[in-house]
DNA sequence: AAAATCTCGGGTTAAAAAACCCAATTTTTT
DNA sequence: AAAAAATTGGGTTTTTTAACCCGAGATTTT
């Protein structure tokens, strides 16, 4: 007996391209395909047929993988995720393996070896590939990195809305409540965090992050 | 005769999953794919085989959307350019377009719409799905709306590249040998013609209506 | 309870950016 | 051939940014 999947993934073109990948498995066989989280809750109450696997997007609008991911531990443990990223990300590999992920593969993998994931997955529980388990071992041994992570607080986040404005900084100051010198501190801090120099950096940042106000 | 397509996606599991859906289109057929632009290069040197259409991912590490764009137009303008995108992006959009693409598709579409570009592309030589030349329409819009036609010279579009990045002027003039006291006249004429006054203005003004460097 | 971090703010000095003035070539358009 | 526009550059002054120094108090984490 084929094992079920189901699909979310908001890029329906992927989840149509995948569930024909798929199609080829002698394993297995794709249920139905579903745009995000809220909607694969939708399905589980009305649809009687849950799935052995869930093949999970990370990045999708209304509910994302991570949410989901977390909600599908709580409330159905027994159903399998395979974790499925664009992007060679290390801290949402480790967030997802955290909410509960049995698997993650990267887009850019070949059809051989996702099926090769889903079979080690139903065979063994989990799957992850060699990169992904070597970033796990050293994600557990120095988790207090000084690269990668870059957290911003609350104002400097707010702060970097406005670097792309025309405001002088002590415009900007006006409108964060607080004195000129305090928004040069942020900026000092963000051109450290951020490896910038002058404030057009600052600025073609927020721009390309989406810190930008709507 | 079907129409040959080449897939170029960094993501080989998208790269396979679109080739085995386009594979039940009955106009088309998936020559082979490549992961960047620097492999279509190679590719088209070796293989005699020339595709009608190149099917684009933006994102990709080598070579991106935009240079791949840019170079086919160049070499082989008779192949026609189909964008893949996973954000709805404006910024890309506009870029893409003006480096030559042909059709603009977000992966949020579905197979049907899919073949439908494909078909108006061979039949009409472009297609633009509606959110898209909306975007296209407001954008020339603003334009021209805003000010009779805003006219930048070669030199202050060369300048405006430069905005978007941490150089100071006389660094600037020393790229585009000349003396400080010309780059800034450059700036001046940009503060004028595009109604700003600061540097980040026109840093945001060349991002978002792509004038920044590939 | 202690340590770290965030928030806010003070100062000085140097560099860069911007706001104006101006005009000589060359190129393009009319 | 004349007019318009583009390109290049000069100078001066004021404002803004950036590069450093520093610490006090609140909040969060450990």
């Amino acid at each position: 007996m084929k094992k079920k999947i189901v699909i979310v993934d908001d890029h329906i073109l992927i989840a149509k391209a995948l569930s024909s990948i798929i199609a080829n498995f002698e394993m297995f066989e794709v249920l139905y395909e579903c745009e995000n989280g809220k909607q694969l809750q939708d399905k589980f109450t009305t649809n009687k047929h849950l799935p052995d696997i869930v093949m999970l997007d990370i990045s999708m609008p209304i509910m994302d993988g991570f949410e989901t991911a977390k909600w599908l531990k709580e409330k159905h443990p027994e159903i399998h995720i395979l974790a499925l990223s664009m992007q060679d990300d290390e801290q949402s590999l480790i967030k997802m393996i955290k909410n509960g992920a049995n698997g993650y593969l990267l887009k850019n993998t070949n059809p051989i070896e996702l099926e090769k994931a889903l079979t080690l997955i139903v065979e063994n529980g989990n799957y992850y590939p060699d990169w992904a388990a070597s970033k796990i071992f050293a994600n557990i041994n120095s988790r207090a990195n000084t690269k990668n992570e870059i957290i911003l607080t609350i104002r400097e986040t707010e702060f970097l809305k406005y670097t792309v404005t025309e405001m002088h900084y002590k415009e900007i100051a006006e409108k964060m409540c607080c004195s000129p010198r305090t928004v040069e501190g942020y900026r000092d801090n963000l051109f450290d965090k951020l490896e910038l120099k002058t404030r057009v950096g600052l600025a073609v940042y927020a721009l390309k992050n989406g810190f930008e106000y709507p």
